[in-house]
DNA sequence: TGTATTTTACTCCAATTGGAGTATTGACCT
DNA sequence: AGGTCAATACTCCAATTGGAGTAAAATACA
């Protein structure tokens, strides 16, 4: 039976373009596209695709966030970034979120094919100089990346200025918060991030 | 008159190369080659040439170093590094210290010359990727890098060891020094950098 | 609806940090 | 021999930070 592919990207042609392909090639199947994150989340459980080609710049929601949201709905369905970017940030932002393939938009068509099965046997698509990256990236970072992703939303909004050298006072005043809850969320940073000081914190949140 | 260029290169074979093509060339003329850095700073203020092509890799003091001192005593003389590498990092240090120039060492000869006579004119030769790059740094990094360099030795190692996340009493241990002291310098260097905490010191000692 | 998580906020206390000033020693330079 | 700089070390004081615990309201979720 063939892979069952969705896409997710809010252009219009590049969805149609791409559904042609798939669908016109033996062994795919393109069963539904979504011009938005939100709207892939709502559907796309329904259509049960094994694939999903997701583009990172998506008005509203990111793809990445989007990429999240979705591991954590359906654990094992394979997704791939099909982007313009291969900004580093970016390709590390989306295998952390859950995405096990990474290719580049302006990959052809007989490519894009082979790495979609590629993708679905349990391979991890990517560009040379993607591949490249990701390997030099796991060779530094152990957890230290990972663990700045268990924080809260303020959390992480607090550590960001702790991480531009703020103190707790100015923290609040920018939050408008008493400078006691800062210091309460830098507290439950800490343990979370295992350090015992803002410049500790400051180094994990620099992937340092 | 012929622009009058020195040479610093530890390679006897470069240094006779580059002397032969220059005092060969109608409009040049060698006046010296230096093999160290020490030698340069100790003879070339009586050689007075224009131009200076200083290499990177030097044994002892390296060349970067070696520009620093000559600009400080000869602040017209016009330096061009030229070099096997392109990294980053030497490209920058290389024009803080004060060089105006930056080619590569497979530079054909003639436009080795070219930007010897742009040089000699004002200008600022580099090949083309070396250009892209410091318009990019320009943009960023108005004066934090070059503030860090105005550090003593001492300063620079404590700072290092603030940027690694350990306090005051770790790191008077590891230098075997009071944490007064270590707290002496921290201020000192707090006045250097025009900051108030080590995470804003952090920040200036990472370049971010 | 009830439970878990997040966000807010407080207290008390101890340790660290930051600011300002002074002082001694040795090195280096002229 | 005198001057500057670097490195060392101290004092005093105030502010910030870090650790532990409690708690209430809001949100999310099952």
């Amino acid at each position: 039976m063939p892979i069952k592919v969705s896409i997710v990207d809010d252009n219009d042609e590049i969805r149609e373009g791409l559904s042609v392909l798939i669908s016109g090639s033996a062994g795919f199947q393109c069963v539904a596209t979504y011009p938005t994150a939100e709207n892939a989340l709502k559907y796309l459980p329904a259509h049960k695709p094994d694939v999903v080609l997701m583009d990172i710049q998506l008005p509203g929601m990111s793809g990445i966030e989007c990429v999240r949201d979705l591991k954590k709905l359906l654990p094992d369905l394979q997704i791939m970034m099909l982007t313009v970017y291969e900004d580093d940030d970016n390709v590390f932002k989306s295998i952390l979120a859950g995405a096990s393939g990474y290719v580049l938009k302006k990959t052809p068509p007989s490519e894009l094919l082979e790495a979609i099965s590629d993708l679905h046997n349990g391979g991890s698509p990517m560009s040379d100089r993607i591949a490249r990256k990701v390997v030099q990236a796991f060779q530094q970072m152990g957890k230290s990346s990972r663990e700045t992703e268990n924080l809260t939303q303020r959390e992480s909004e607090i550590l960001s200025y702790v991480a531009k050298g703020f103190q707790d006072k100015e923290i609040a005043e920018k939050f408008f918060l008493s400078s006691e809850t800062v210091r309460t969320h830098l507290r439950n940073i800490y343990k979370k991030l295992h350090v015992r000081s803002r410049t500790e914190a400051t180094l994990k949140y620099l992937h340092k």
